[in-house]
DNA sequence: TGATTGGTTTGTTTGGGCAACCAACAAATT
DNA sequence: AATTTGTTGGTTGCCCAAACAAACCAATCA
């Protein structure tokens, strides 16, 4: 019993009715077009509860009704949308070599996208450098103020006091990037900070296409490194110190390969990008320096036009992938695991190997085969996560500490 | 937006008084004694609200007021205590090879404990011999009728349905245990049935004398195999299918020793009881079959008395003990981790070991140590765990689905 | 074909219950 | 007198149940 937990109890009673808002704000965000007849149903709350609560959401202008004539007998119901091209929020995903920056519509769609460079040496500058060019997007694109910025990193994220604790590939440590934020966006009313593979999560659970339930599932993001989101019923697993997830650096084979962090056998040093690179190049003997980013993507170019070498190492890359997904699904015992990063354009190389591993390691008294699923969203997740950063602040907007 | 979830907001608006009453009851159980004002500073609740809540719950006869002389100046404050010997619950905790049973207080104080054989042969015979067993233990104690029953076995269990899924050491597989249960006890108001290792999680939660935060923690249950339990803010989490925390079979040494589960490398082979016997024993090149349970114990008793090839197999033991709690540290991320297990009797061999290599291959970026610790509970974990699963219905009674 | 009526569904209004809050007050102690 | 604890009475706010109004379909009848 600590008194963080105590006080999202206390505080005023109008909990119970942000608790609600929010609910129905989701019901209709998940599930429009929907009555509110229909959402009473869904919820178990009393019709004249959900009225009441619409009609707050339709003065903040989140939402708009339109009449519906459906094939039913009776009244026909008013159909509630969310409003778009209302309300936009800021999206910038800080990455080691490439920044992405965008404006997103609430319901995630995006408005407009744009890349520049990473320069990591001064983070304040650099910051600033992303926020000017965002807001330039933005009168690009017509729009008026954002409600919202969420900016994701590739590094552990304090995303309560907005501080980066560490982002090794951008040499970021102890990083206050709210203050750094504020100080150009003095006005903006929400800013978030997150970390990519955790938001990731995020994007996949408000605003992917699955037909299965993502109230647990686990997110690995496959780049350069492996990073992850763990969520559970419905909510992302931060841990004690912002850090929960890092599987990248989980120990599958004590002693084995060398991994960036400076231990051996680490997961990432066998099924990353750039152990897919590495791997390549060993097989060919090749011993330069190459861009992990690009190299990556040759090779599965490559293979796509049926290169033996580069599908053997992609298939190699599936089995350890297994062996990895194999131990999160018994630490973690999802409902599924979705995969975002390139290697999602060979799945087909790659699933069939990810899946047998599984099957062999992970089902020891297990009935159900745990979904393996590639992203089911046609965006960068990162870049919509942190789109989805913003977004969320908007739909539970109601500060929960008061 | 799953409709389960829903659920537990809706039906009545009753829920607020329950999780407050909860809340109350708990924060008296931890810090009692306490007066009604300070339970108001604590929770953040208005004075009125709390002193109506804690009418209440003397009305159930739960607890108990005793006037107190402080230092202070003002009114003197009201203590609360819990009523004890009052409520009593039984607990059974079915193992391998032993079965206990015990009668506790709502206090988790244990009144009188017991031990079977373990006869798992047929389960619905078993379970209603051990509920006789149990019911002469409180007679002999003069307790009539429990209030909750709790029963941990080692293994999966969904204890929503009170179904064990899968016990390999017991060979139980689909057994319907609270029909087992009901059919003995049809009057009992609770039953509980959970797993060993996430149940001893639970009792450290609630009856840990650890001075530490335990909001966010890891409980690992070392015996023949490994099991645990995770705590995500204050939270039990079970997993999609009742399996999280299933670390034992974690990969740690892709194509190592072979593991009791078919595959090879899994942490369990290199850090459980029937780890440490079965190197001692290779170490002796001795071949024989031993019981697991009673070899443990005698090599932890000569590593008590300096024997020096014992503590060389239990260093050993720590060392790969620390690799998979490194592993859990990047997974999970708690603020701490609480072993349970014989081998705590030897915390001052093995700690250092596990300490040096979590230090290596955990912290990674990480500034504070992870708090590694023996359980501080005097009792067998898992059988107050039992006891706790039936504990915790009858704090947290109201039934939040109406 | 057009009007009427019954049945159905949606959404609103109204009155009441309950939980929590606030402020004033009583009680007990330094 | 000052201070702290705990209670009481009145108020606010949220939700619910039930009645009601509105809108629609379908069957029926003139």
């Amino acid at each position: 019993m600590n008194s963080d937990n105590v006080n999202i109890i206390t505080g005023n009673s109008k909990i119970l009715r942000g608790i609600h808002r929010a609910m129905i704000l989701n019901i209709i965000r998940e599930m429009q077009p929907i009555s509110r007849s229909n959402i009473a149903k869904l919820t178990g709350l009393n019709k004249s509860t959900v009225s009441s609560i619409v009609s707050e959401i339709l003065n903040e202008d989140l939402i708009f009704e339109q009449e519906s004539a459906d094939q039913n007998v009776g009244r026909n119901p008013i159909n509630l949308f969310l409003k778009l091209n209302k309300y936009h929020v800021g999206a910038i995903n800080i990455d080691s070599s490439i920044t992405r920056y965008a404006v997103a519509d609430i319901d995630g769609s995006i408005k407009g996208e744009a890349i520049i460079d990473t320069d990591s040496k001064n983070p304040e500058k650099f910051v600033e450098i992303c926020i000017i060019e965002l807001l330039k997007l933005c009168n690009k694109l017509n729009l008026d103020g954002l409600k919202g910025l969420g900016v994701n990193i590739a590094g552990i994220v304090d995303s309560k006091n907005l501080i980066v604790n560490f982002a090794p590939n951008l040499g970021w440590e102890d990083f206050n990037i709210g203050e750094a934020i504020r100080k150009v966006l003095p006005n903006i009313k929400n800013i978030s900070v997150g970390n990519d593979a955790k938001s990731s999560a995020l994007a996949e659970l408000w605003f992917g296409n699955h037909k299965i339930d993502l109230s647990n599932f686990v997110f690995l993001s496959i780049g350069p490194g492996i990073g992850s989101g763990i969520v559970v019923e419905n909510k992302l697993m931060n841990g004690e110190y912002q850090a929960s997830g890092e599987f990248g650096h989980m120990i599958i084979f004590e002693g084995g390969d060398l991994c960036t962090c400076g231990n051996k056998g680490c997961w990432e040093a066998y099924a990353s990008d750039r152990a897919i690179v590495s791997q390549y190049l060993t097989k060919k003997s090749d011993k330069l320096e190459h861009n992990v980013d690009f190299m990556a993507q040759d090779i599965i170019d490559m293979a796509k036009k049926k290169d033996e070498l580069s599908i053997e190492v992609l298939k190699q890359t599936g089995f350890y992938l297994g062996l990895g997904i194999a131990n999160i699904i018994k630490a973690i015992d999802p409902h599924a695991i979705i995969i975002g990063g390139k290697i999602t354009q060979v799945w087909d190389i790659i699933y069939p190997e990810i899946l047998t591993v599984v099957t062999q390691r992970a089902y020891f008294g297990r009935k159900i085969i745990i979904k393996i699923l590639p992203t089911s969203l046609n965006v960068l997740p990162s870049l919509l996560g942190a789109a989805t950063l913003a977004i969320e602040e908007i739909f539970d907007g109601f500060k929960i500490i008061s």
